[in-house]
DNA sequence: TCTTGCTCCTGTAGCGCCTACAGCTTGCAA
DNA sequence: TTGCAAGCTGTAGGCGCTACAGGAGCAAGA
């Protein structure tokens, strides 16, 4: 049984963050003190550690949190773990498609300034200029 | 002089956004009908399709707001509205190697499950295995 | 003229994922 | 005993929207 401080430094989840996944749901309290304060066992601070590793590979908390469901329940369920990290896997290489267009347009744009011209073409270009293909508009790009 | 409605057409921001940049200071509002309709000339619409278009690229709106600012300066800061392009360059390609670095180490994590073994490897590693080398402990990674 | 239906108005609250602070209590070592 | 670190709760802020409630204005048709 360890302090939220310690299991802070167990898990690589900071102090704010472990309350803060306390308080929305996504891990269960642990027990107290009887001062009230917080006391982890090992198995708490794994569960900390699985959020941060699923947070660090992107998973949103709440698909952090449905992996965990599925890791935690009696029969293993493989194929559902999978079909998580599978559609996590194609929203990360959308993600990396709509940079990678992003940038090439950003490039474009800045392009000509570099000719030494009077005008900046970028501003123009962004003030006035034509529409471009890039962005779809079908697409939604908040990146 | 058209209304919000309209504006929102030609530039393609949202009537709901374009009263958020309002309020929030990234345009400046715009004249009001006796009725208290704003009212937007030509140039307000070209000023929210710039703030789309920077979007589109991906900067946030305090740079869209600054390149604005540049763009509408008297003496025209082609250097100034380069550099802010330049940074966010950057800042584009560190997330496309995050991303791709992301995309990697979920590959890694999922291919053994591939292999129809009984366990699934991917939540035993989630749970309880080996500190990998990604992510750096050092860098952050809201992505 | 009246009604219908669209557009517009303000204000507020919610999302996801934290981060930070105020103001308090507890625990431990010197 | 004193002093400080570490814990506690509750609340607010940041980013960039999005969505609603509850009202007012406006143009076109019956």
């Amino acid at each position: 049984m360890v302090t939220i401080g310690e299991a802070a430094r167990r898990s690589g989840v900071g102090i704010e963050l472990i309350r803060y996944y306390e308080r929305t749901g996504v891990v269960t309290g642990p027990e107290r003190s009887q001062a009230g304060r917080r006391q982890y066992c090992a198995a708490e601070v794994h569960v900390l550690r699985f959020i941060r590793r699923c947070r660090d590979l992107g998973f949103s908390l709440a698909e952090a949190k449905s992996l965990l469901g599925i890791a935690s329940s009696e029969q293993l369920a493989c194929g559902d773990a999978q079909s998580v990290g599978q559609r996590h896997l194609e929203s990360i290489r959308q993600k990396i498609t709509d940079l990678q267009q992003m940038e090439a347009a950003l490039v474009q744009l800045m392009l000509p300034c570099k000719a030494g011209q009077q005008d900046c073409s970028m501003l123009d270009t962004l003030l006035e200029g034509p529409e471009s293909d890039w962005p779809p508009q079908d697409r939604c790009l908040n990146i």
